[in-house]
DNA sequence: GTCTATACAGGGATAGAC
DNA sequence: GTCTATCCCTGTATAGAC
């Protein structure tokens, strides 16, 4: 469960992972441009001069630190893929999980959603591969399985409902804190009622059935 | 349809109006930190000290700017709440709407996403009622008038099935980049494609059913 | 209102001693 | 590998003439 490194704090570690750790989350929090190499510097407890000693620029610094990121990101969402039980309820964990991380994980959250908007046509196919790609393809994989079962519609295509619950909590991540104002909502303070919410809504669609199949 | 202004290029207007235009376009691009006031002056054609003198700082020239913007976007949906038809049409016709706008409006839609995520906490409120909660209500309310006519399930939340819209073309507008790349999708640049499949998700959900009620 | 010129701070990056 | 000191550039913001 725990991903965080707090190496900042301790002074005798190797001076690339301080930088990297100090860099991660000044980057994060504050985006590229607004972080400046005296800062990173100062939280990694070594001269400017060291950082470009290790790192030949600045964006060179940042895509390090982007790829420590994402390696970090590929290992916590792992532990979900194994889990045994029904569809409904391997797909429920799954999506809470999904929530769950990204709202403790924020920092890096952020960092991929800004490079995303910044950046996103050069380094789409980058993020596609080393961080969202293997997790996707196995939530589809999960997907496909419970449609081979029979336990849910053949004729709906596994990869949109993967887009569908990563983007309903991606969203929920981002704008939160505009939900919060919007008077018909009542979730904004909720991850845990937003997942099952938008999970039954995902399963059941909103077409009336005459058959009910409530879990 | 068309929203866009072109005013940098005349000589004649007024300077704000101008500035605004520049600045717009420059902050949407490339983001707050990036722009500077003398790329601004230059593409307004105006001093960069003309510039302050209008506004005080970098930073309320950014909030006008904004604020514009919000206007703006605030009437390009409008139409799309009169259309008649069945729930399903107008839902259709609102979802794919909204995504067309999001897309051919894209340096807005960025403006807002990059906003959002920089300073979300503090601005989430303004951004609630300015931008998305008018749109937001209207949205709610056809979809609690499909409710009461009973075109869908009465046991969904209306605000929940308008999140998770709005969740899947935003979602769309800024992974689209990265889902070129993800190989179990067939959409990511087919708009009209993922706007139907989409739908048709969100209608008819995932679990099987045992009477159809395909369109 | 609009310009030119300039002050001032801070950023990225380098040189060279240790 | 790490530091101090420094260079050069760009950015915000101001002063003052027109």
């Amino acid at each position: 469960m725990k991903c965080e490194k707090t190496s900042a704090e301790l002074p005798d570690i190797n001076s690339v992972t301080r930088i990297l750790s100090a860099a991660e989350t000044l980057f994060a929090e504050q985006g590229f441009d607004a972080v400046s190499m005296n800062t990173i510097a100062a939280k990694a407890g070594v001269s400017k001069a060291n950082i470009f000693h290790h790192f030949n620029s600045k964006n060179e610094l940042y895509l390090a630190v982007f790829g420590a990121a994402c390696a970090e990101s590929h290992t916590c969402l792992q532990a979900l893929e194994s889990s045994e039980g029904s569809f409904i309820d391997r797909l429920t964990h799954f999506a809470g999980g999904h929530l769950q991380a990204i709202l403790e994980h924020s920092n890096m959250a952020r960092l991929i959603l800004r490079d995303l908007l910044e950046n996103g046509e050069e380094r789409g196919k980058e993020l596609a591969e080393k961080v969202l790609g293997p997790n996707f393809a196995k939530l589809v994989e999960i997907i496909r399985q419970g449609q081979m079962r029979g336990e849910l519609r053949a004729d709906v295509d596994p990869a949109m409902v993967a887009v569908m619950l990563i983007a309903a909590n991606v969203y929920f991540f981002e704008a939160r804190s505009m939900l919060r104002y919007l008077p018909d909502i009542d979730f904004a303070d909720d991850p845990q009622r937003y997942s099952n919410k938008m999970l039954r809504l995902l399963l059941g669609g909103v077409l009336p059935k005459t058959q009910e199949t409530s879990q």
